[in-house]
RNA sequence: GUGAGUGUAGCUCAGUCGGUAGAGCUCCAGAUUGUGGAUCUGGCUGUCGUGGGUUCGAGUCCCAUCACUCACCCCA
């Protein structure tokens, strides 16, 4: 490590090397989710601090501590530490519910970097990068079923495997604070056996004691009251016809009564994909439904359901042999000061025909050059000297078999082409 | 914010009891003046994270600090 000037802690600079990982997870996603009619919206990265501490929750972590804020004058400003928020301040700012038709919700999402001031470890940067969708406008359950459907078989496109998908319903304003009632209730005269966590969970946030990690407390836990038994009969309902639509598209799952999501915002169903190799910071992807949001925001009384997936994490699980090989399709050979010069005009003439090419910015030993080809894995190398300029004829030599053809330069193209599909 | 571990060449790392800074890979040149990958020979590359202290002498010991990694909290 060197230079006098390093990247900010917690933020990373993503190399040539490691960017084909990130194209190829964007790419996919991009190809994939448009196939569900979903659209893609770019927002500014820098907000209003009041746009999250109104829907996040001023008592969050990532409201209380987590912000990068900027005081501007008479505003405070922050760098976006998620995008929910802004994609229906958007929504509002822009009236986008008067287009939409019953049964048609609008289906957006997004790809950018958000910023949480935060200890970096495995699978957590201070700058990381999610992609995200938010379905706006409708209440139905198969939107949460098809949404879910649609990012699993995008895992699955990716070659991400083991993964569970958990499930759970938060409950709604009707029964979520009776539940939370009665949970602390049934709480309280057990605590003095629990981790010092749990009792500070119980003051805070009373459902988080599920997120406990000591087996003893998760003993005791096992026999609590659940969200599930408590929900109300729409909440219930609304439950139920998630998990029957998720069975029809074949997806599975497993219920998790201990599900919390951190966001405040949250109504009904939230969901999580976990996955192993991702360290302590195990969850890809989380979401959950939204109803309520909207308004809150100054926007009509329209529901919303929505997720995000943590880029870094689902690139560390990309398999390298899912990642197409970056490969340049020729390297030129200059031989002597003819064969360069003409080469610096035949680089032109075969990129114009959409061909990649490569070659040396000074005249180099045949040795040296073809040693690049090699290495740059390029699939031909193409000898262009005074002996191939005379007779209008050069050597073309596929680097993999070792095979070499004389070839004039009209047949060039196609050949080189064709041997796109053929190569490794 | 808390705890633990690690900082030596571009990369991965060794460095004994405190005594002149090392290896492999990469890179460059050559063996090979018009044919790559292998092999061999030679070569370049260092504020030893930073600052201070102890010492005749510090990569090595002590203190501080910064960064990275992992974990806690929390989250994608």
């Amino acid at each position: 490590m060197s230079g006098r000037y390093r990247v900010l802690r917690g933020m990373h600079d993503i190399l040539p090397e490691e960017v084909g990982r990130w194209q190829y997870l964007e790419e996919t996603t991009r190809a994939w989710f448009a196939r569900y009619g979903f659209r893609e919206i770019r927002t500014p990265v820098l907000e209003a601090t009041e746009l999250f501490s109104r829907s996040v929750g001023a008592s969050s972590d990532i409201v209380r501590k987590e912000m990068y804020t900027i005081e501007r004058g008479e505003q405070s400003l922050c760098l976006r530490p998620e995008n929910t928020a802004p994609v229906v301040r958007a929504f509002v700012e822009h009236s986008r519910h008067r287009g939409i038709a019953a049964g048609y919700p609008e289906r957006l999402f997004y790809i950018g970097p958000m910023f949480r001031y935060e200890r970096p470890q495995k699978g957590r940067q201070r700058q990381f990068h999610q992609i995200g969708v938010e379905v706006l406008g409708g209440e139905e359950p198969l939107i949460e079923a098809e949404t879910i459907e649609m990012v699993w078989g995008l895992l699955e496109r990716l070659g991400i495997a083991s993964i569970e998908l958990q499930l759970a319903s938060v409950g709604d304003s009707a029964c979520r604070p009776k539940y939370r009632q009665a949970l602390v209730h049934w709480l309280r005269p057990r605590l003095d056996g629990m981790c010092d966590d749990c009792r500070r969970r119980a003051d805070e946030n009373p459902l988080r004691v599920f997120d406990c990690k000591v087996e003893a407390d998760l003993l005791v836990l096992a026999d609590a009251p659940t969200m599930q038994e408590s929900l109300c009969g729409d909440c219930e309902q609304h439950d139920s016809r998630v998990k029957r639509h998720l069975e029809t598209l074949g997806v599975p799952f497993v219920e998790n009564a201990g599900l919390v999501r951190g966001l405040d915002y949250y109504r009904r169903t939230v969901f999580e994909i976990a996955a192993g190799g991702l360290g302590a910071q195990n969850a890809i992807l989380g979401g959950g439904r939204y109803d309520g949001l909207v308004r809150e925001l100054g926007g009509p009384d329209v529901p919303g359901f929505g997720f995000a997936m943590g880029m870094e994490r689902a690139a560390m699980l990309i398999p390298d042999d899912r990642l197409p090989r970056a490969r340049i399709d020729v390297s030129l050979i200059t031989l002597g000061a003819a064969g360069h010069d003409a080469a610096i005009e035949m680089a032109q003439r075969l990129r114009a025909q959409g061909i990649s090419v490569q070659m040396s910015m000074t005249e180099r030993p045949m040795g040296t050059q073809l040693k690049r080809a090699d290495r740059g894995a390029a699939r031909f190398a193409l000898f262009i000297g005074k002996d191939e300029l005379a007779r209008g004829r050069f050597g073309l030599k596929d680097l993999a078999s070792g095979q070499q053809d004389e070839i004039d330069e009209a047949g060039l193209v196609a050949r080189i082409k064709a041997g796109r599909d053929g190569g490794d």
